[in-house]
DNA sequence: CTCCACTGTCACAAAATAGTAACAATGTCT
DNA sequence: AGACATTGTTACTATTTTGTGACAGTGGAG
C-alpha cells in the first residue's frame, strides 16, 4: 500500500538501512542500490517516484551519474535529492546546477528529510495520490481535508481527523496513549493521557453514526488500535 | 508489560531526532537530553531501562559521566550503550573499560542499533523477541496485541497475555511458580504463589473454549509446562 | 489403603482501568 | 463583540482485572 517507491542509491550499509526505515514509516516505499550501475539496471525494472542519491559513490559518482539521467527524456522528470556529507557544501551549488531538486547533508533529521521528500514531491507535482489514504470504504483525503465512509463525509474536528489520519496510516497496530500523543498532538506538548479516551471517544461516536462500531478498539492496559477487523 | 524507557544523551538535533524514531518504531520509549547535565537531572524522573550515550558531548563528556555513573548504586545497573563517531576505535576500548556494555560507530544501522539494544536488555534482564510468536496454529502478536488460534482471536487479559507471551516463548520446559512469577510479573512484587494456579486455571479455560486442551501441563511438585505435544 | 502435600476451582473484594458527561478555557469566524 | 466550535481537564460511573482464601479433588509415598 505505500503509494511512491523511492530509490535510494547509498553504499554505507547503515545509511541507506536507515533511510529505508525512515521511509517505511511514512509509507514510503524503496527500492535500494549501492552504486550507479545498479541503480541503472533498477530503473529498467521500475522508475521510481524520487531518487535519493549519495554524492560519493564507488565506481560512477553520484553527480555524473545524476547529469547522464537529466539528460534521458524518459527519466528526467524523476527528481533527485542529493546526500552529501557535511562540509562538502561547494559539491550541493554543483548538484544543483546539474539539476538535482534539493541536497541534504548527513546526518539528517528523520522530520526534514520527509519534509524535503514530500515538499519535492509536490513541486513535482506528483503529490496528488498520497493525499488519499484508502482503507476499505474509508477515505481520507489530507489535501481536501476530507473523511469520508462510502462516499458519505464525516464531520470530524482538526484533532480528530489528525488522529483518523495517523490511525490510518498505522492500522492494526497497538500504541499506548504515551506514543499516540507524541504522534498526534507532538511530543514537545504536556497533555493528560486521559484526554486520548475523550478523543477516542468522540471519534467513536462519529464513527457510529456512521455504522462503524468496532474501529477503534481498546487494548486494555496498553492503548488502542485501529483495526478494520474486529 | 515491559515497555522499556531509553535515555538519550547525544547534542546533534539530527542524531537524536533519528533514534528517537527508530526507537519509537520498536516500540521503545525515550527521554532525550543534550549533554551530561540534562540527563542527571531526568534521572531524578524515572530511571531508564538503558542509556545510549554519545562518547562526545559538551560539558562533561560522555564517558566521564558513565564513570560516575557506574559508581553509584542507584544507577550503577543501568546498561550503557556508547556512541562513538568513525575513527574513534580506542575510545570503544576505553569505554567498555569503564563500564559500558557496548557501543555503536555513527552512523548506524537501524536494524543493528535495536539488535544492540534487545541484547544488551537481555542480557542484563529480561526482554522478549520478535513481534510475532509462531507456534503451531499459535500466534502471538506483540506489535497488535492478538492472540490467536488458526485465526481466530482470543479475549486475553494483560496478564494472561503476558503469560502466554512467556509460554510461547519458551515453550517445552518446565517453570516453578516462582520463576513464572519472576519472569511475567517482575522481580520486584511479591505475590502469592498459588496466584499464578489461578491464573493458569484462567488461561487453560479460555484455551479451552478454542479446543485446545493440554497446552498447559502441571508438573506436579515442580510447576507448569507450556508444550503443544501432550 | 490411608494420609497428606499438591493442585483445581470458585467466589469475593480490592484495585486498576476505561467510558462518559459536564465544564471551563481558548480560539475562530462573522 | 458575540456566537460558536474546539479542546483539555476533571469528576463520576461502569467495567474488567487481579489477588486471595476456602474448600474439594487427586495421586503418590509409605
Amino acid at each position: 500500500m505505500p503509494s511512491f517507491t523511492i530509490l535510494i542509491v547509498e553504499d554505507e550499509d547503515a545509511i541507506r538501512e536507515m533511510l529505508v526505515m525512515v521511509l517505511d514509516q511514512s509509507n514510503f516505499g524503496s527500492i535500494e542500490a549501492t552504486d550507479a550501475e545498479e541503480a541503472q539496471k533498477l530503473l529498467d525494472d521500475k522508475v521510481p517516484d524520487l531518487i535519493l542519491l549519495d554524492w560519493m559513490l564507488p565506481g560512477i559518482s553520484g553527480v555524473e551519474w545524476a547529469r547522464r539521467l537529466k539528460k534521458e527524456p524518459v527519466y528526467k522528470d524523476i527528481p533527485i535529492i542529493l546526500l552529501t556529507a557535511r562540509g562538502e557544501e561547494e559539491d550541493k551549488i554543483r548538484g544543483l546546477e546539474i539539476g538535482a531538486d534539493d541536497y541534504m547533508t548527513k546526518p539528517f533529521s528523520p522530520k526534514e528529510l520527509i519534509a524535503r521528500i514530500r515538499a519535492v514531491l509536490r513541486r513535482s507535482g506528483k503529490i496528488q495520490g498520497q493525499s488519499q489514504i484508502i482503507l476499505g470504504d474509508l477515505l481520507l483525503d489530507t489535501e481536501q481535508h476530507r473523511l469520508t465512509i462510502s462516499d458519505k463525509q464525516l464531520e470530524v474536528s482538526p484533532t480528530e481527523f489528525r488522529l483518523m489520519q495517523f490511525f490510518m496510516t498505522h492500522p492494526d497496530k497497538v500504541y499506548t496513549r504515551t506514543q499516540l500523543l507524541d504522534q498526534v498532538w507532538g511530543r514537545s506538548v504536556y497533555i493528560e493521557e486521559r484526554t486520548i479516551d475523550v478523543h477516542i471517544r468522540r471519534l467513536r461516536k462519529i464513527l457510529e453514526e456512521h455504522g462503524r462500531e468496532d474501529l477503534v478498539q481498546t487494548v486494555r492496559g496498553f492503548g488502542y488500535r485501529f483495526s478494520l477487523q474486529g
